[in-house]
DNA sequence: AAATACCCTCTA
DNA sequence: AGAGGGTATTTC
């Protein structure tokens, strides 16, 4: 009996497409094919294989079993799984876990070593090569290990002292050793640790370990990570971070814990290491892999525990192209794996404070800070009472403290999140608010560069000598701070001292952002100026003041998480001050002090504050209590997109539990010349949303160029 | 996603 | 008629 296999192509299609499998290619489920699909061969992956039973029409044949490895059971499950929940087409979540197996393989690099044949002539420079030749290296590299001119290399190469040989570069990924001792944990750690490590051993189940900052989560999760491991000698692990930049040193404390380099996997590594990486998780050598959210998606092949640190990030949400929450699905990978899956913050989403609440999720509480160290004193500023001067942003009290501080020789962080010299350039002649072409968003002036950037799309111009819209010369004004702007002012203020600059336009890769921190952490930085890049997570042990320029930032949107982001936010940099034996303050800048974050912020009164913003969640019927989903519609013809809309607005299903509101115009209207509306959906908890609104876009046909996206659980509502 | 089938207008 | 272009459809 001949078969069918269904395979799964990385496209946006909406279904697995069917082949026939030819004599003797004893397909499995997982394998990576090739087959044709119209005139072209494309590489997908077979889910399933049943028998032919006659009478169909005759399919093409898979043209042919590539010789790459198998995906796992489970991680074919949970691509399917994340495609019916994000209401997108199989193919999408499938690109993303075959983005390892596609990328180009390692290129061999030539090296050189010793023949054992003598040199016919000893020179110094020569002896120095054959010691330095003990390791086989590239000849350049030899020549530099050696301290001599490639001359002497080749020479020597030519006399057959040396040969060289093309090799490819092996992965390292050494079995992580278990008889090394994690750091020694004080007494609420070593608890937590415990039934972390039982937890570990258990199969699928959720942890939060809900610890404030600086109580030392990552030498807890350490332990359950070494319990999985030990526990069985082909458990992976998977660690999961919010920013490349995080990564650098998680990394760093694994490879010491473990005595093992672990997988690295994000948007940086280069395509040839991506491709050791993967097929070393998929073969099982590589057992600890440290990543962004896309390496939910990696060929595990016994995954055992995915901890997601600094659970509560937004980073985790994925927001174009295939579009997901790497936390909730980090949940669902776990329960597919029966794996256990630890979340640890030291804010905790309200999502998974609900779920600890309500006991779906085991609740781990670290409260004191590991050693001597204090939370740090945090006192609001009232920018109505003491206000910086015109054109300047630091208020008094902070400059004083900057002041204090540097003069007990001591580290500053001023966090501003917001990238650039200023976020907005005015005409003061006309009016007019520069921004992107066809697109409803403000261009960012960045002096480092000297230009006007679009954060939104990427767009960028030189700074223009005339205003573009009236033509006024010398009329362009810079309104507001970015990290470049407070800066300038710190100079001023602080000549002498040593002042960076960390956001994404300074540090722009995983290098040199473990070059900062390096920096930072050894005390040749005095004030350092950051975005949210740099007040997640590093440990600078000289940091004692932490200064927020501009706490009410992010309540100005004013959605649902808006507080709640603003606390998380405000608590993890303000946690930045004081870490060791020396006390940290930190002062926010705020129009706002009576507002609840600042309040909840100034008394470190999490706990409160989280009940109120859950009371006012409950009466909405919002998340957690309730969920949402966005719809997008966007295309360039507006009056074709309203009709379209009218149309989907009628469209959508009547069913008990589930309310839509719109369409209405996005805030951000105009993007790239297309005009954008927008849906909110909200529906009860047992409601299935993705069914819901599968079956609301099964019943419209966007016309032309109009495109829509669904959003479930979303966090951007732009 | 990418190839191609289709359907207009324009040119001569 | 045939080229050129933009758009809709199809791909097992």
């Amino acid at each position: 009996m001949s078969r069918i296999a269904s395979v799964l192509l990385p496209m946006p299609l909406p279904e697995a497409f069917d082949y026939a499998e030819p004599e003797g290619m004893a397909l499995e489920p997982g394998d990576q094919v090739a087959v044709p699909l119209g005139p072209r061969l494309i590489r997908g992956v077979v889910v399933e294989l049943r028998d032919a039973l006659g009478g169909n029409r005759p399919l093409k044949p898979v043209a042919e079993r590539l010789d790459d490895p198998r995906l796992p059971p489970g991680t074919v499950a949970f691509v399917q799984w994340a495609a019916r929940y994000a209401v997108d087409a199989p193919g999408q979540p499938l690109a993303i876990a075959l983005r390892g197996a596609r990328a180009p393989k390692p290129r061999p690099v030539r090296v050189v070593e010793l023949t054992g044949a003598p040199p016919a002539r000893s020179t110094p420079a020569r002896t120095k090569v054959l010691a330095a030749a003990a390791t086989p290296m590239p000849p350049a590299d030899l020549a530099r290990a050696a301290g001599v001119s490639s001359g002497v290399v080749k020479g020597l190469i030519d006399e057959g002292v040396l040969a060289t040989r093309e090799v490819v570069a092996e992965a390292r990924f050494d079995a992580p050793d278990l008889s090394l001792t994690g750091a020694t944990l004080n007494e609420s750690q070593a608890a937590a640790a415990d039934a972390l490590k039982a937890a570990a051993v258990a199969g699928f189940g959720v942890t939060l370990l809900d610890g404030v900052t600086g109580s030392g989560k990552t030498e807890v999760y350490l332990e359950a990570a070494a319990a999985a491991l030990a526990a069985d000698p082909e458990a992976q692990v998977l660690i999961l971070l919010p920013e490349i930049a995080l990564t650098q040193a998680v990394i760093a404390r694994v490879a010491a814990r473990f005595g093992a380099q672990p997988g690295e996997w994000h948007s940086d590594v280069a395509p040839p290491a991506r491709r050791r990486v993967w097929e070393a998780v998929a073969a099982g050598a590589c057992r600890i892999v440290v990543g962004a959210r896309s390496a939910l998606f990696l060929p595990f092949r016994r995954l055992k525990l995915i901890v997601v640190d600094e659970e509560h990030d937004g980073s985790f949400k994925q927001e174009e192209g295939f579009i997901y929450h790497a936390r909730d699905l980090a949940v669902v990978r776990g329960r597919i794996e029966d794996a256990a899956v630890v979340l640890a913050s030291a804010t905790p989403s309200l999502e998974s404070l609900r779920n600890a609440e309500t006991g779906r999720y085991a609740w781990l509480r670290l409260s004191a800070r590991h050693g001597t160290a204090q939370l740090p004193d945090i006192t609001l500023i009232d920018l109505r009472q003491t206000p910086p001067e015109a054109g300047r942003w630091l208020s008094p009290p902070l400059v004083a403290a900057m002041a204090e501080t540097w003069a007990r020789g001591e580290q500053t962080l001023l966090f501003l999140n917001r990238r650039g010299y200023a976020p907005l350039v005015l005409c003061k002649a006309c009016g007019e608010r520069l921004c992107a072409p066809d697109t409803d968003s403000w261009l960012v002036e960045h002096r480092y560069t000297g230009r006007l950037v679009c954060h939104l799309t990427g767009f960028s111009m030189p700074k223009p000598a005339a205003c573009p819209h009236c033509g006024a010369k010398d009329s362009l004004v810079s309104i507001g701070p970015g990290v470049e702007r407070v800066e300038e002012e710190a100079r001023a203020l602080f000549p002498d001292a040593r002042i960076a600059v960390f956001s994404s336009d300074t540090v722009f890769d995983a290098r040199e952002a473990r070059r900062m921190v390096e920096t930072m952490a050894a005390g040749e930085i005095d004030i350092l100026v950051a975005t949210q890049a740099a007040a997640k997570g590093h440990n600078f042990p000289n940091l004692t003041l932490v200064g927020v320029v501009d706490a009410d930032l992010g309540l100005r949107g004013g959605d649902l998480r808006a507080a709640e982001r603003t606390y998380q936010l405000l608590a993890q940099a303000t946690g930045r001050a004081g870490r060791r034996d020396r006390p940290g303050r930190a002062l926010l800048q705020t129009y706002a002090p009576e507002h609840a974050v600042m309040q909840a912020l100034k008394a470190q009164d999490r706990d409160a504050f989280v009940a109120a913003e859950m009371g006012e969640r409950e009466l909405a019927g919002l998340p957690p209590f309730g969920r949402l989903a966005a719809v997008v519609a966007s295309g360039p013809d507006i009056a074709q997109l309203d009709a379209f809309v009218q149309g989907m607005a009628q469209a959508a299903p009547n069913t008990p539990g589930v309310e839509v509101y719109g369409p209405a115009d996005a805030p951000l209207g105009l993007i790239r010349g297309r005009r954008r509306k927008r849906f909110l959906v909200r529906a009860d908890r047992g409601v299935d949303l993705s069914a819901y609104m599968a079956a609301w876009r099964a019943r419209v046909r966007p016309p032309g160029q109009i495109r829509v996206a669904i959003d479930i659980d979303p966090y951007s509502f732009l």
